[in-house]
Parts: structure tokens; C-alpha cells; sequence
DNA sequence: TGAACCCTTGCGGAAAACCGCAAGGGTTTG
DNA sequence: CAAACCCTTGCGGTTTTCCGCAAGGGTTCA
């Protein structure tokens, strides 16, 4: 079994479950931590120690606590620490249902598990930490049919991205293209974003923008 | 200390740690249960058997799973349970932000605790075990502060809950009288329609529509 | 009862959103 | 290389949203 697991989760209610889950299952250092800098720098730490962490649970949205906080999304934490120890195993544990975000995490930043919170929420862990530690994927049935199913909405680049918070923040379209560049994207003119804001309203099957807001937010892209 | 308490909450994870730390505290008695109906099945029970619970703690929100719940949520759920044992002590353990509901159920429903799952959530709900056993309320403090703060979105009506409801769903403002009328509500006219938007928007504090959709469903009324 | 208040509604005009058409430029692909 | 394709953009016009002003009706309260 891993000799060394690392949990990044700011629910204490749920970090003291699975950090009961893995001593009961041998592992002898289980650390746990409530903020994402704080798994980075742990994970860091001990690699320099050479005594390298094997595998991270994480959450994947943290309530915000201390100011300054580098990262701040579990999403951020997998991409930082995918380029200093690729080969550490990562499994996502987390309630956001969130078609775009478990896609790009599965798919992008291949992650090695995925399951979501809920009522066999004990069973799965524990089937995806076996998992895992032989080598092995596992992504709960509802992941793999979030991703099977999610096959809509995919190619949101970063522009479309920041239009829909944009216009969530209730910015409108004829002030959209000063604010892209406010943000160091190229300038574009009102009609493209008004073909943009169209494209997305297809994509997201919306009928106008208020019903793309709440579809949009749904899925987790704003 | 409690001799019999109930925990209807859906995720084992959380459950478990609950009922880990009832234990912990020498309550006898601690029932788990994932569902509404088996909740409210097992108070009435109970009661029937004159050996009563004396606390239950409850989520609000609860996954589907059983076909054919009568009770799907945590408020119907307290709502119901008032009804058959009014003396029955009541936290709320959730995740919920939403003012809307958090209101609702400290003044409406006399929950006696309300906390948020949290960092500090295993020592808050200790605090809140305490003071209710008193007789006292906890209400923890970011509970506090929503409530004081929710003072501004107060007195949605029905009408308005609907027209923000229909709005999210892409119909637009010139359709909502027809389909109030649909749902048995008076004949308005576009004019108070567009009225009802922009004290909505007012109350919301949102500058737009759009903006209307991702603060009224951050407060849970979409 | 009358002043104060709020909700509804109409009118009219300004602002914003929506959208078809088509041209120009860049990339892909056979 | 040329056809196919997609993105960007301008033009022009329609629809929808937004909002100030003001009138009428209902309720509350001193």
C-alpha cells in the first residue's frame, strides 16, 4: 500500500474521514492540509527531502482563507504539481459536478482518479486508492457518464471563457472588447463578440444570454 | 449529553465523521440515515415508541436517489418533523450559502443551530451540540453575518420568484405575462413585468439581467 | 378623511441585443 | 495550389430591454 499519501481538503468534516480511511488502511504518514499553496509547498518540500509524497487526494474548490493565496483552485494544484512530480498519483475527490472542469481534468491534466462526493463515498475512495495503487484509472460511474455525456460544450477558449464571466459580472457586450484587452487579448470588435456570445448560446443550447448564464454556471464555466 | 440522535445526511464521508464524533461524546444512541423520508419514518417511529430523539442534525440538500420521495430537502424535512415533535432539538449541518434558506429556516422553522460545513466544521459542530443540549441556539458566525447582512433580498412574492425563474429559463420579459397567467397568477402587463426586473435588479444589487441570474442563483432563488 | 405610500400601467424614446449578409484573411487538406 | 473552412468584421435593420414621467387605484395610519 502507498507509504505516504497527502490530503488537500478544507472540509474537516470529510479530511478527517478519509484521513481515518487511510490509517485504518496502513498508510503510514497521512498529512493532511487545508489549502492549496500549503499541498503545493508540502509536496515540494518533500520531494527536495527525498522522501517524495505517492499520492494526493484533493478537493477540488477551497473556501478562501488566508490572503495571497497562489493558488486556489484544486484544479491549479494538479497543474503545479503534474510539472514537479509527474509521476505522483493524484485522485480528485470533490462535489462539483461540473462537466468542463472533470473533463479537463481527466483529460488534460490526467489525473489518475475522480469521484465525487456523496452517499458511497467511503466505498469508492477506498476502491480508488487499490485502484490506483496498481497502476490502475478509476473514475466513479457518475464521472464517466459526465464525460461520455458532456461531449457538448468543449472547445470554450480562454476568450469565450472570460466573455461568459463578463457578462456574468454584468458587463455588456459593447464594453466586452475593452475589457479583453484590458486582459491582453487582441482587440476584437463588437460583432465578433456578438458572433462569439451566439456560438456560445448554440453551444450551451441557451435561448438568450440571462438562460446561458445559469447553463454556463451550471456546468462551472462561470 | 443527548441519549438518542439522528443524522440524516447524505454523504458517508460527512456521516461518518459525524457520527464518529457523537460517539466520541458518549451519545448512545446515533442513527445515520441518507434519506428525508427515512428520517422523518424513523422520528415518527421513534415517538410511536415513546423512546423519542432528542436531536436530530440535518443537511438541506439532498441527492436524488429512491424514486417516489415525499420529502427531497432538508427544509421539508424540518418542516414535516416540527409538525409531529415540536420539542425535537434541530441543527443544520450544510453547505448551503443561501440566504434565502438560511433565513427561512432560523425564523421561520426555529432551527435550534445552523453551521456550514467548513475548515472548522468538527469544532463548530461540537459548539453547536453543547449549546443546544442547554437549550441555547448556535448559529455560527458566518450564519450570523448572512443573516444580518440578508436584510436587503427579503420580500420576493411568488410573482417575482416565478419571473426570475421564467427569465432563467430564456423566456423573455414580454412572454411573462402569458405565462404567469399560465401558472394562475393575475393578468400583468409588460410594464410592471419590466418594473418587477428592475426592483429585482435593485434588490440584488445587479446591473443587469444577466447579472440578475448569477446573484439570484448564487442566493439560491433559481 | 386626507396625506403618504406603493403597485400597476401607458407612453415614448434611448440603449442594448440580435442577426442576416457578405467581404477579407488565415489555416487546413486533398 | 486551390477548394473548403473558419474567424473576424462592417453594415443595416429589427427586436428586446430599459427607464423617466405620470396617472389611477388601493392600503395604511394619524
Amino acid at each position: 500500500m502507498f507509504q505516504k499519501v497527502l490530503i488537500a481538503e478544507d472540509y474537516s468534516m470529510i479530511n478527517k474521514g478519509i484521513e481515518k480511511h487511510l490509517k485504518a488502511s496502513d498508510v503510514p504518514v497521512v498529512t493532511v492540509v487545508e489549502y492549496c499553496d500549503k499541498a503545493f509547498q508540502e509536496i515540494q518540500f518533500a520531494l527536495s527531502q527525498n522522501t517524495p509524497y505517492q499520492l494526493l487526494i484533493t478537493d477540488l474548490s477551497f473556501e478562501e482563507g488566508l490572503l495571497n493565496q497562489k493558488l486556489t483552485s484544486g484544479e491549479e494544484l494538479v497543474a503545479a504539481v503534474k510539472k514537479i512530480q509527474p509521476e505522483l498519483k493524484i485522485i480528485v475527490f470533490t462535489m462539483e459536478q461540473r462537466i468542463g472542469k472533470i473533463k479537463q481534468l481527466v483529460e488534460v491534466l490526467q489525473v489518475d482518479g475522480f469521484i465525487l462526493k456523496g452517499r458511497k463515498d467511503t466505498y469508492q475512495i477506498k476502491k480508488a486508492i487499490d485502484a490506483v495503487y496498481q497502476n490502475k484509472n478509476y473514475f466513479s460511474d457518475t464521472v464517466m457518464r459526465l464525460l461520455r455525456s458532456g461531449d457538448t460544450v468543449e472547445d470554450l477558449d480562454e476568450e469565450d471563457h472570460l466573455i461568459l464571466q463578463f457578462l456574468a459580472e454584468g458587463i455588456t457586450q459593447k464594453e466586452i472588447p475593452e475589457q479583453l484587452e484590458k486582459n491582453n487579448f487582441p482587440t476584437y470588435q463588437l460583432r465578433t463578440i456578438e458572433s462569439r456570445i451566439s456560438k456560445l448560446k448554440l453551444l450551451f443550447d441557451a435561448k438568450n444570454i440571462p438562460n446561458l448564464m445559469i447553463k454556463a454556471k451550471d456546468d462551472g464555466w462561470i
